[in-house]
DNA sequence: TGCTTAATATACCGGCTGGTACGTAATTAA
DNA sequence: TTAATTACGTACCAGCCGGTATATTAAGCA
């Protein structure tokens, strides 16, 4: 899990030539903004160059191409966005209220204009094939991923004996998994949040 | 050859420069399936041109710009795909009935490579901001023309006493309306066809 | 036979894309 | 100092984009 840490402090020191400015993190956030509020498609690498205020070439040295700029900016999507919110998976809450929680906070007030709308992840799952193995790859590990927690988290609820319907917990993940995709793209085409609610609201109430 | 037409049907007289060749229904049949096949995002003016055998300026003189083909591509799906489909929301048929068609339509088996998979509408619908006006505002007129649709059948389908659940009809067209819309875009980004099925068999339950 | 009208295809435009060659700046080691 | 090493940024590449100027072709009319 990582590429060599390019410029960094606990390197001993050597360090022979040039002292490197490039920021990977701070290329990262950009990239990672870019992407997710105006859409893989709609950003080039030219211009996540000019919102970072970094020159193209230091950017193919550290990201090899736009594939592994991608695919770099969604793995830290998933680190800095995704797992905290699938923490919530993990704790004892019960799967009722939890439920809520999820609803909850999909369609939050954050009126804060710095966090775009909808979801990355989301948004490259629609575009996927148009994009590079390396992008590809990771959409799909992460994906993955959070199916996989929503299963064991619905296993859990079912032997604690908080999730009675009588539906196989594998499709009871992909439903959950589906709508919570299917609310985050419509939220980020520009629906209204208490729309994109009710709709959500009402499709989690069959498991419940 | 010289019943010559394709545009201009009922023209009585004359015709005085040159014939036109340009087929205008043919090129809006090529760029239908063009974007409905590959994406919207992922075709050009360039590609249709090539697929329809057609030179560029041609194309711009039916069309003016990119985005009078895009919305005349999509006035034609309306009508060769989409108002057959919705016609079914006008028979008689009981509201459990075509519910289950709808579920059934949209995930049904022609393995007919022809047909590309997944829904223009709901592809164009998710990225709407990036068109141009023109299609922008073809696209708001179908959805909402569909919207309207579910609604009206809904109603007619609670005044038959078929419709029960205690919902307000609104509600249940959006919902109707999302839940298809997120089927074709899973079918369109590959999903298994059993799968898209049973989370919309699932989630339409909630109304029966 | 021209003359007019209209549709055609070629060949081009500036601008943006992903990606790179190359000369230069900044550091350490000798 | 001088050489080696490493990162930097300018300026460029071919290729595609949406869109168009222009010369040519094919018809009816006189």
């Amino acid at each position: 899990m990582n590429t060599n840490n390019s410029n960094n402090s606990n390197n001993s020191k050597a360090a022979r030539g040039r002292p490197q400015t490039f920021n990977r993190d701070h290329v990262l956030d950009v990239a990672m903004h870019a992407y997710w509020h105006d859409g893989v498609d709609n950003v080039s690498v030219n211009e996540i160059c000019k919102k970072a205020n970094v020159a193209k070439p230091g950017l193919y040295r550290e990201f090899i191409n736009e594939d592994g700029l991608m695919k770099a900016a969604l793995h830290r999507y998933q680190q800095k966005v995704l797992a905290p919110l699938f923490d919530a998976l993990k704790e004892d809450t019960p799967f009722r209220e939890t439920l809520g929680n999820i609803a909850s906070s999909i369609t939050m007030e954050h009126n804060d204009e710095q966090v775009p709308k909808g979801c990355l992840l989301a948004k490259m799952r629609q575009s996927r094939s148009y994009m590079g193995a390396g992008t590809q790859e990771a959409i799909s590990h992460i994906h993955e991923g959070g199916l996989d927690a929503l299963y064991h988290w619905v296993l859990r609820s079912k032997i604690k004996g908080e999730f009675t319907a009588d539906i196989p917990p594998k499709l009871v993940a992909t439903y959950i998994d589906t709508q919570m995709h299917c609310a985050m793209l419509q939220l980020a085409q520009g629906g209204q949040k208490i729309t994109v609610r009710a709709v959500l609201t009402l499709s989690f109430s069959v498991l419940i």
